[in-house]
DNA sequence: GTAAGACATATTG
DNA sequence: CAATATGTCTTAC
């Protein structure tokens, strides 16, 4: 019986409690700041289905930094990070990565984003890759709005909410 | 200008 | 087949 396990990463931020997993070929799930350590620990072993996890630090200190700068209003560029991808289809590979490549600041839409990846037609679907989004802020989803300007869904605890504030954050710092 | 409803549309499980 | 973190159009305020 081989087992599988991920080290995972828990930390504290500003706006939060926040983690991390990693994988052999890269960062696997990241998951937003929530009001308690224990529900960032439920969301982890929900989104990786193993329940092998070794709370383990090692080779992510400069990216929890990082988030932890991020959320304290510094601008912060993560499109550098290495992403585990491997379970998931080709459409949603494209369209993480797309998404991964909208700068600090700015803001695409669904639609945008379906064009980009070559599937004028699967906004939809791109909406649906983003609500699996395994690893938010890294790739950022929350930059990612309604061809009408507005703000649409956001499946994270804090939901619409937290989106409008991780926008804020980052639209106050452009500004200046 | 806003809001609600219907329909088209692509991908996933 | 059903579900969806959309887009566009049509109505009615």
């Amino acid at each position: 019986m081989q087992e599988i396990s991920f080290k995972y990463n828990i930390f504290l931020t500003a706006w939060g409690w926040a983690g991390l997993v990693a994988g052999q070929e890269g960062l696997r799930i990241l998951v937003l700041p929530e009001e308690r350590k224990e529900d960032v620990l439920v969301k982890i072993k929900k989104e990786l289905k193993y329940n092998n996890l070794i709370e383990e630090k090692g080779g992510w200190e400069d990216l929890i930094k990082d988030i932890k700068e991020y959320f304290t209003g510094k601008k912060v560029d993560f499109s550098n990070w290495q992403l585990d991808l491997n379970e998931y289809t080709d459409f949603q590979k494209s369209i993480l990565q797309i998404v991964k490549k909208i700068p600090y600041g700015k803001i695409q839409t669904y639609k945008k984003v379906a064009e980009a990846a070559n599937y004028p037609k699967a906004y939809r679907a791109v909406g649906n890759t983003m609500a699996h989004n395994p690893i938010p802020l890294i790739i950022p989803c929350h930059r990612v709005i309604g061809s009408n300007g507005k703000l649409v869904g956001f499946s994270a605890s804090g939901g619409i909410v937290l989106k409008q504030k991780m926008l804020d954050l980052e639209s106050e710092i452009q500004a200046k």
